[in-house]
DNA sequence: AGGGGGTTTTGATCCCGATCAACAGATTTG
DNA sequence: CAAATCTGTTGATCGGGATCAAAACCCCCT
């Protein structure tokens, strides 16, 4: 099981992929993007300020896997959005809220740019410009659902909805089902899923024992059964619709 | 105390108020938009169509308060976001759930228009382009700080925060002040923090004897002591920088 | 005044997830 | 290798909000 797996996810050209491809294609949309951007290279952990350099700086995500931290007063943290290759993060589309940081929760690429430059790069191009709204208003979606997902779903719920988004994200098929690298720590799911790490990991063996879930050392995952998952998550297909890209 | 507020109420033209005027202002860029929207009148309850006439509407508000409602599955009904003057609803902003609908939570005015047309006027304007943008990026940092209350704040706390906003929105400084007219329902608000109806009773008995909060009949209520309102607001702060115009 | 239907309130009870504490691995450090 | 530290697991207990049911209050009627 294992070692299909492994095969699966060493073999980076053939794979099978789920949902998206973990890197964004380069079309001339990007090409031209990329003119006018730094790119940036982050490890694990790392911080990329908001505010710095420029007051109201760009990052696009070319690969990788990013998140917005904040934590309000005495508050736990919390996890508020997590960022998926093409998606654009800028400071004005996150709330004022103190100690907000975007930490790359995975070694990542993203392209940073000036908010300047962003906006006279939308405004020379209208399919650019289309495509950037396209993506900025799935992004608002996805937070919204976020907020639905956190006041509505039990905690196991809201669980099998991260896997799910999760699968269809960054997941690879393999014979023995859904495998997926490197996934968030557990203090991340339970910063994102608004649960404390006592519950999750109470929440965690429970899938465990349904099968829904099996740990393969080194922050590997599987899920062995899509259907059954899925049908652990009363938003199922509402999570296809936004974590698919329409092709 | 009541003769007060109601003074401040029908005084319309002086009335000084906490937040944002009650009707976007009508600056040269709301009159290119209004030579290619339909103005639209919804009385209080009345749902717009998302997906009708044209695929991708969008919706303006120009006055009064609109909101999306929403509901998972045998999940009770949620209030995922609420639109203020000024705001911009397109379906493609908000998550693929079954059964989400655009309601006015109270008399309104909006103007609609075709996604295509909005687009296009988007880019004949840089000034205009840039406006709409700024005015999206709140709105979706509302929608993510909505997820962070829900998911950080206790009932207690969510209440505050919620009186907190609506003060700013459309709270009227009054000689006992700050009065609201015409709020939400208590269903709506429930619905909006993601609290049942029974819990929402206890939390509004115990604002009314901490002396936060004073009903007066008619929907409206008074704010008597906006400081300790804020005390009780982890994030109060924050939803001033966010609710708050800029100017 | 007296109904009648809806909403809000209140009381009693229950349950999910939080909290606290102790322990087990894993990783780092000396 | 052992000490230290961080992360994840498990058990016991607690509490905030949910749930259910009944009473009180509104508002509109005629």
């Amino acid at each position: 099981m294992t070692i299909i797996l492994q095969n699966a996810m060493s073999d980076t050209a053939n794979r099978d992929r789920v949902g998206e491809l973990p890197v964004a294609r380069l079309t001339e949309t990007d090409a031209a993007l990329r003119e006018h951007a730094t790119p940036v290279r982050v490890r694990r952990r790392q911080r990329l300020s908001l505010d710095q350099p420029t007051p109201d700086t760009v990052y696009i995500v070319r690969s990788g896997l990013l998140g917005i931290e904040a934590a309000i007063l005495g508050k736990p943290r919390q996890l508020l959005e997590l960022f998926y290759p093409g998606d654009i993060i800028r400071r004005a589309n996150m709330p004022p809220l103190p100690n907000a940081t975007l930490t790359a929760l995975n070694v990542s690429e993203v392209w940073r740019l000036p908010a300047r430059g962003f906006e006279a790069l939308l405004a020379a191009n209208v399919d650019q410009h289309a495509n950037m709204q396209r993506r900025l208003g799935e992004q608002h979606a996805r937070a919204s659902l976020h907020a639905s997902i956190i006041g509505a779903l039990s905690g196991d719920e809201r669980f099998a909805s991260l896997l799910i988004e999760l699968g269809l994200r960054i997941g690879q098929r393999g014979a023995a089902g859904i495998g997926i690298d490197n996934p968030l720590s557990r203090t991340d799911i339970a910063d994102y899923l608004a649960l404390n790490p006592d519950t999750l990991s109470r929440i965690t063996s429970r899938f465990r024992a349904r099968g829904l879930l099996v740990p393969l050392g080194g922050g590997q995952i599987l899920l062995p059964s899509w259907e059954e998952l899925c049908a652990a998550s009363p938003i199922a297909t509402t999570l296809k619709a936004l974590h698919t890209p329409p092709g």
